[in-house]
DNA sequence: TTCACTGCAAACCTTTTGCAATTCT
DNA sequence: AGAATTGCAAAAGGTTTGCAGTGAA
């Protein structure tokens, strides 16, 4: 087991949820993806893999990982990709809102979360420019990753 | 006619555009929201002022403004928002791609448009620490507007 | 044993497609 | 007149809801 599935199972377990087998085998496909999944792409991969779950059920297991925030959500797709809340801890802003910085290769599809270093001095340049009270922000970073460049 | 209205029905024109009706009020309406509207809300909200626009219509209207950089995409509501590419090009990132830098309030919705001066210095930090060739991105910052504080 | 969770059927909402009728230029 | 655009009908996709049955604790 991965750090990851040890992470989730754990957190969803010490929060009262059971661990059923469809939740277990959701968990070990988003960890083991680079990239983001949409629900129909899960019951898809798991089909293939032999493992039947309705895709009403996926959509329930993720919209429970969300709320406990073991999954971001990318905005540009909709697809949904594991986070570890330890990177989120690390981010200076938005301890309220699940906050998005994620970096998404067009060529492969990964998606690498990242903490940004300079959003608090962008967050501070917007907030006196506009006269805006920032809270959160979703952040989404397009490009070629160390692979595909 | 407001800036806006000129700017987008003068740019479609250019380009071989027909002023048809429906394209009108679109233009005109989204020009008087604050908020950014669904193709739903909009067909709905046209037909509240007596004038009928098939859904189908606005689905495409908006295609074809998106497609012109005359609205932004809202990626956490799949909403539309007026642009007006002035402020586009001023973002020093992202030539290619239509990149959003949008400060959204909370509290009444409204949307604002910006341009983010602190921009380049996150970029190239995170460039520096992932290895990643950035090529556009997404921002969405959400809060309280001025009005909402 | 009990209650949370799953699976199935069906509804719902959003978006897309094809084609004939309309209307800008 | 001619081509682009609209409106309508219908299909396609994605997501949600209700409820009975199953299975984790």
């Amino acid at each position: 087991m991965t750090a990851y599935i040890d992470y989730a199972i754990g957190l969803l377990k010490d929060k009262g949820f059971r661990i059923t087998k469809p939740r277990r085998l959701v968990v070990e496909l988003l960890d083991a993806s680079r990239e983001a999944l949409s629900a129909y792409e899960i019951k898809d991969l798991l089909e293939a893999n032999g493992e039947k779950v309705d895709t009403v059920s996926v959509y329930r297991i993720l919209q429970c990982l969300e709320e406990n925030r073991l999954v971001h959500r990318v905005l540009t797709s909709g697809k949904v990709k594991k986070c570890m809340l330890e990177h989120e801890e690390q981010c200076s802003l938005a301890q309220e809102e699940h906050c998005h910085h994620l970096l998404i290769c067009k060529a492969c599809d990964a998606i690498e979360e990242v903490h940004c270093p300079g959003t608090r001095v962008l967050v501070d340049a917007l907030e006196a420019q506009s006269r805006f009270k920032i809270q959160s922000h979703n952040m989404e970073f397009i490009g070629l990753c160390a692979q595909c460049v």
